[in-house]
DNA sequence: TCTGTCTCCTGAGAGC
DNA sequence: TGCTCTCAGGAGACAG
């Protein structure tokens, strides 16, 4: 499920591979969920422009073309973003991963999960947009435009301070980590860092957000940055779909504290990781090591 | 205005 | 073996 170390790899990957390039012909599927804006208006708004630069607002890809539009893209839980050069058996289902060996594992072909495919002038590598649960979101804003969608964002992530959490904090009665997880608040946090973050500040997921102490909100935006920076460096994590554009795995989920190890034992402690269900997503906490 | 719930979607895995 | 059910989660819409 991509956050904001996943998008930023993903940012940081397509940009050598894709500023520069004048888009010479798009593929899409049916109108769909994923398609805010229609995949008509798209087909038309995206060819024939040459892509600037790539810009990252949350978890929200801004793809800004030389007419000074933006494509934006929002890879939702399943969204994979790469070139059709590569070859991940992330790209494959579970039971060709299982039965095939690694040597017809081959280059992937779009199916009908592939909702966008972008040719180029230069007939190098297409760029693919796959998303198979279709939570993702495509659209395009018109010069100068701002959608309502990207509007609400608050501070990115990787800008959070411990004063911001603090103030953010005193007038809500939600749980700390509905409030990490309120884009509104911070952009770019989702269910895997928000326990991440929140098993290294030493809080309970939870917790009454009004009851976060200035230090406390100071230590849990150092271990926001701190979350996220390492897993930029280290790729992202690939816990089930993420494949960067490169088709490489991201490693974070080695260095996982409690994401999804209910069961486990605490690696500072050894005390038994716990899952419980708070703003209607799975929460995971060492219930020694987190109060 | 804030909060909680429902909804969208589809593959994986558990249970029978 | 095959069917059914539940779960996962980002974010908008809606109700209270």
């Amino acid at each position: 499920m991509p956050e904001l170390p996943e998008v930023e790899v993903t940012r940081r990957c397509l940009t050598p591979v894709l500023v520069g390039r004048t888009i010479a012909s798009v593929k899409t599927t049916a109108p769909s969920y994923v398609f805010v804006t229609a995949p008509l208006g798209l087909r038309k708004g995206l060819m024939g422009r040459r892509v600037l630069r790539i810009d990252r607002l949350g978890k929200y890809l801004l793809l800004r073309l030389d007419d000074e539009k933006t494509f934006v893209i929002h890879l939702g839980m399943t969204g994979q973003l790469f070139s059709s050069s590569v070859t991940s058996p992330r790209l494959l289902s579970s039971t060709a991963r299982a039965t095939l060996p690694p040597e017809d594992q081959t280059r992937f072909e779009p199916d009908s999960h592939t909702h966008v495919i972008l040719g180029f002038e230069d007939s190098g590598s297409d760029i693919y947009f796959r998303d198979v649960r279709k939570f993702g979101k495509l659209f395009l804003l018109p010069k100068g435009g701002i959608h309502a969608r990207l509007e609400r964002l608050g501070i990115d992530a990787l800008k959070v301070t411990g004063p911001h959490l603090y103030k953010a904090s005193r007038k809500r009665k939600v749980a700390i980590k509905a409030l990490l997880l309120d884009q509104a608040v911070v952009s770019g946090i989702g269910n895997i860092y928000a326990d991440e973050a929140l098993f290294l500040a030493g809080v309970r997921p939870g917790r009454g957000s009004s009851r976060l102490t200035r230090a406390e909100s100071e230590r849990l935006s150092e271990a926001v940055l701190s979350v996220l920076h390492r897993s930029i460096e280290t790729g992202g994590s690939s816990i089930s779909d993420y494949v960067a554009p490169n088709g490489q795995d991201g490693a974070y989920q080695d260095e996982r504290h409690v994401y999804a190890r209910k069961g486990e034992p605490c690696k500072v402690c050894g005390a038994v990781i716990v899952r419980r269900v708070v703003a209607q997503r799975s929460a995971h906490y060492c219930p020694t090591c987190q109060s």
